[in-house]
DNA sequence: CCAGTCCTGTGCGGGGATGCACAGAAAACG
DNA sequence: CGTTTTCTGTGCATCCCCGCACAGGACTGG
């Protein structure tokens, strides 16, 4: 059963009775109606219409065609619409995904977002591996830092992140809490363990402090936070995420230059829809409520 | 939703996740499938597919489209196979037609057969007028005489009806019994009235007899059977139904030159199907067994 | 009875869809 | 890291499908 057209058409003669009749519905010749129906039943081997000279009356074989393909014309013209409409429309699911250490911050916003909008399903991926928006594996991501991007992916400024060093009290009472960068000496800090690491306030630290003050490197964020908290040395954490725990005392105020900037990415065909759109707008109008940002 | 190979296309792309892999189970060139698809997406408005270097992946559109499409694929499979073994099958309607006369005797030929093959619903139309079977009405019809037929049909003989003359009692006390027809001065007749009927006896009657002796005429068979049975006159019935009524008195026995044959018509097109068959050689299996023919 | 209308059916010419070849890019593999 | 494979995408030539025109047949209405 290859060439649906030909169904359609012979559906269409059969609805209608005659060619000449379909053949307007379908905005074609008479003569290729008639070459339609005369290739299906030939490859079928059996007749779908007996043929008068005033008109084409279906067989069987030819009634039966008619209900299957009235269906199925049904089911098209829904999904038709459902489709034209769908980008104009906020359903459906909305996949954001980013690094691990965005989830509190941006989790309150999705949750608003779905309430905003019952119909959306939201899904937010988190992963090590970064999730290719060409692949279709999300409709939004957040990401930090300026890195590469795929060509047909386009990129927002969202947010800049500012981040503090920080160390715990236990820390302080043991090796004391510099008043700046001139009183690093004798101090251990906590680093990402990567060498040409993109993070501008790694970057600061790694050019500031000697290699083996850096007493505990680990790739994750999360877990050199949690190095941090155990008083392991001296760390950069975000203001927003050192904010929630009080036992981290600030050692350096957030400076601009240690800023990480925060990228909204989406690919351009998604980028248009009016559920990514929408999702953009809410996430921006609830960026400029973060404190800790600008 | 116009063009529905490219919804094919597009459902075999959406499975497959590839252009390549779709071109080569539909049996085209990898650029038409690209074509379609394109086209597919201008007339929708909207994406069905993210495009990489590595394949395509369905959106939300492509994989609302994939689902529908596979539904319809498998109804058209079970269309295909449906018309494809329907006329090896016997099954589905059987529609016969005849004039009203014939009920008696193809009522119960027609049961058995439905009785033999419980798939086949059996639909017995009579009516005044002549089914077409180039329209499609009947499967088969069996009619009397050799009348004019439609260039597309199939005729056969299925056996020569013996119709003998026929009075009541009450007629004969009244009017005497002719030994031959050259007794029939005198004599009053039931004839069908219509100067020039085909039917065989009906001419012999007309040849026979004054005008002035046909007492009554009627157009409908069963009427001018009536008319003898309540003793109009001296009338023609077929042997098969005046021997259920023993209040018939046989006039003249059947001759040779009354037969009127009863053919089979079919359509050509049906005629060959096996369910059409099946019912040819049933019916003639019967017709033998009939009394009152040869 | 005859013109009018509507239908099917077919040969012919043109154009659009198709196949082909090649380029380019990305993933896979040793 | 270079090679191979695989897949997409596009310009070009070709072929097939489609539209056109006309013939023929059947029903209709005056």
């Amino acid at each position: 059963m290859e060439n649906w057209d030909e169904i359609r058409t012979a559906f269409q003669v059969a609805r209608l009775g005659t060619v000449s009749g379909a053949a307007d519905v379908l905005g074609v010749h008479h003569a290729t109606v008639i070459r339609h129906i005369d290739a299906l039943e030939r490859r079928l081997g059996a007749k779908l219409f007996q043929r008068h000279a005033r008109g084409y009356t279906p067989t069987e074989a030819g009634r039966d065609l008619l209900s299957v393909a009235q269906t199925t014309e049904e089911q098209f013209a829904h999904l038709s619409s459902r489709i034209k409409g769908q980008g104009e429309t906020v359903s459906g699911e909305l996949v954001v995904t980013s690094i691990a250490g965005m989830a509190d911050l941006l989790t309150p916003v999705m949750v608003s977002f779905q309430q905003k909008w019952p119909e959306v399903r939201v899904r937010f991926l988190t992963d090590m591996r970064v999730f290719r928006l060409d692949y279709g594996e999300a409709h939004v991501a957040i990401r930090a830092g300026a890195g590469p991007e795929e060509p047909d992916n386009v990129v927002q400024p969202l947010a800049r992140i500012q981040s503090g060093l920080y160390a715990t009290q236990a820390y302080i009472d043991r090796f004391g809490k510099p008043a700046s960068e001139a009183d690093f000496a004798g101090h251990r800090f906590v680093c990402v363990d990567h060498e040409n690491t993109r993070a501008p306030f790694y970057r600061w630290l790694r050019a500031t402090v000697q290699p083996d003050q850096i007493a505990y490197a680990a790739t994750e964020a999360a877990a050199l936070e949690e190095a941090v908290r155990h008083g392991a040395g001296i760390g950069f954490i975000s203001c927003f995420r050192a904010a929630l725990d009080p036992g981290l005392i600030e050692i350096l105020p957030p400076r601009p230059e240690w800023e990480a900037p925060l990228r909204i990415v989406t690919h351009v065909d998604l980028h248009r829809t009016r559920k990514v759109q929408a999702f953009l707008t809410h996430l921006k109008d609830a960026a400029k409520d973060w404190a800790f940002c600008n």
